[in-house]
RNA sequence: GGAGAGGUUCCCAAGUGGCCAAAGGGAGCAGACUGUAAAUCUGCCGGCUAUGCCUUCGGAGGUUCGAAUCCUCCCCUCUCCA
């Protein structure tokens, strides 16, 4: 193992808190002396089943961890996930079934290991000691904490105020965490700053269980691609991990300059100086923003893809969005009619480009259609059904229309 | 159980009988510009081969020439009291 000065610099890169500090100090020396790695538990919810670069801050400290000599010890949430965690969200989550969570943990695991080494770590379901629980236990878990205690949350008390409906459920989730945390012995626990919550509560019932607490590390939220909400899926600004290179760099590209640097920090494993380099080249102005923002995204297709991918990627954007060429590959739409003419919104309707004939009338009249390289004017246009149609929805959406006459 | 407040188009949020397919903001989309799918500006933003028609304002009925707006019942949320 790595001296207690080298492990602790690892561990804190980007990481906001470390609660309390002097207690990481002592567990790392204790897994030093006796050789015995310390279990970092990393809690997820199979509620959407997609991982994005926003949790990827998280699970990339679970890999430092690993590349120190830890042992990662993965929570698949399916009984949590049930129940939806409340951390910084203003209403209630939809409570999934448990069929759902089972079928959203399997593409979980796939994506959860493109960034966490599989081989050194262990893997749980809550549901093996939820599902196990009696109603006795569950009150005996539930009388160690107050409703005063769980209203310090910022997310509650605020509902709770704007007279947001909270249900008696929610306010389960962070003892379940918390249990998760005594059912697996963890020495370390990973998570958001806005789990600080569910995370000390973790610290307060392994103490009542008898365990030593866990120690605490936080990490800071991604900001989306629209550089204001946090990265989230149902907020439709995340870039995830497992997306084509071509989307993953055009998200990249798309995202406020003012990220840049954040993103370098957080999602990439570019050495300190190179960091430093990036955010005073970007001060100073000395370097445009964009040039910064395809090293990005380069660096980031090639982490999950390789650099191959990611040259392409780049290549690719440069030529569409550039150059104003054409992408390489265009998705192909048939479709067929029964008549030798058709009017260019069923066309499109029909091919399955857009959904409404509103849609392309609007597109139309904003001067954003063109079909074969020409700019469409006339909303009544009729166009031959038979043959192969080249289509510009706006800027970025490309489609090779076949079209048949049905006999 | 009692009293009150509220449920509006993707989200937030105006609208209390006709001028409402419904203000404003956000998101989204398009155009211009550019250094990029950044920023900024402008426009669009329920559906329909459309100077008109159809469907929307928690649900079901009703009043009216006319309802998101008034009435009745129901469902849901919140607050206070018990």
């Amino acid at each position: 193992m790595l001296s207690l000065e080298e492990q602790l610099k690892i561990i804190k890169r980007g990481t906001v808190e470390i609660i309390p500090e002097e207690e990481l100090i002592r567990k790392l020396e204790k897994a030093i002396k006796e050789n015995k790695p310390l279990r970092i538990k990393q809690g997820y919810d199979p509620t959407a089943p997609d991982i994005h670069l926003g949790h990827t801050v998280c699970l990339r400290k679970l890999r430092q961890f690993q590349e120190i000599g830890h042992q990662v010890v993965l929570i698949i949430g399916d009984y949590t996930g049930m129940v939806g965690d409340p951390s910084g969200r203003s209403e209630t989550r939809p409570q999934l079934s448990y069929e759902e969570i089972k079928k959203n943990a399997k593409t979980y695991q796939e994506q959860f290991f493109k960034v966490v080494d599989k081989t050194k770590t262990e893997v749980h379901f809550n549901g093996e000691w939820f599902s196990k629980m009696s109603f006795q236990e569950i009150m005996h878990l539930a009388s160690k904490f107050t409703l005063a205690r769980i209203l310090e949350r910022d997310d509650f008390s605020k509902r709770y105020k704007e007279q947001i409906p909270i249900s008696i459920h929610e306010l389960f989730y962070p003892l379940m965490q918390a249990y998760d945390s005594v059912m697996i012995k963890a020495d370390v626990e990973i998570g958001a700053t806005e789990q600080k919550f569910n995370l000390l509560a973790a610290r307060q019932i392994q103490e009542i269980y008898g365990q030593e607490p866990q120690v605490i590390l936080t990490m800071p939220v991604l900001p989306g691609t629209d550089g204001v909400q946090r990265m989230a899926k149902s907020v439709g600004n995340y870039i995830g991990v497992a997306e084509p290179p071509k989307e993953i760099f055009g998200k990249i590209m798309s995202i406020p300059d003012d990220l840049i640097y954040t993103y370098f920090e957080l999602l990439t494993d570019i050495a300190e100086n190179d960091l430093l380099k990036i955010k005073r080249d970007f001060e100073d102005k000395s370097t445009n923003p964009m040039i910064l923002k395809k090293r990005l995204g380069k660096e980031i297709v090639r982490m999950y893809y390789n650099k191959e991918e990611a040259d392409k990627a780049c290549d690719e954007f440069e030529k569409v969005f550039s150059k104003k060429e054409l992408p390489e590959e265009i998705p192909i739409k048939h479709f067929e009619h029964d008549e030798p003419e058709i009017w260019i919104g069923h066309l499109l309707v029909k091919a399955g480009c857009v959904q409404y004939t509103s849609e392309i009338r609007r597109l139309i009249k904003q001067g954003g259609l063109y079909i074969d390289n020409k700019r469409i004017d006339d909303e009544d246009l009729k166009v031959p059904v038979e043959g192969e149609k080249l289509v510009k929805l706006g800027k970025r959406r490309f489609y090779k229309i076949i079209g048949k006459v049905s006999r």
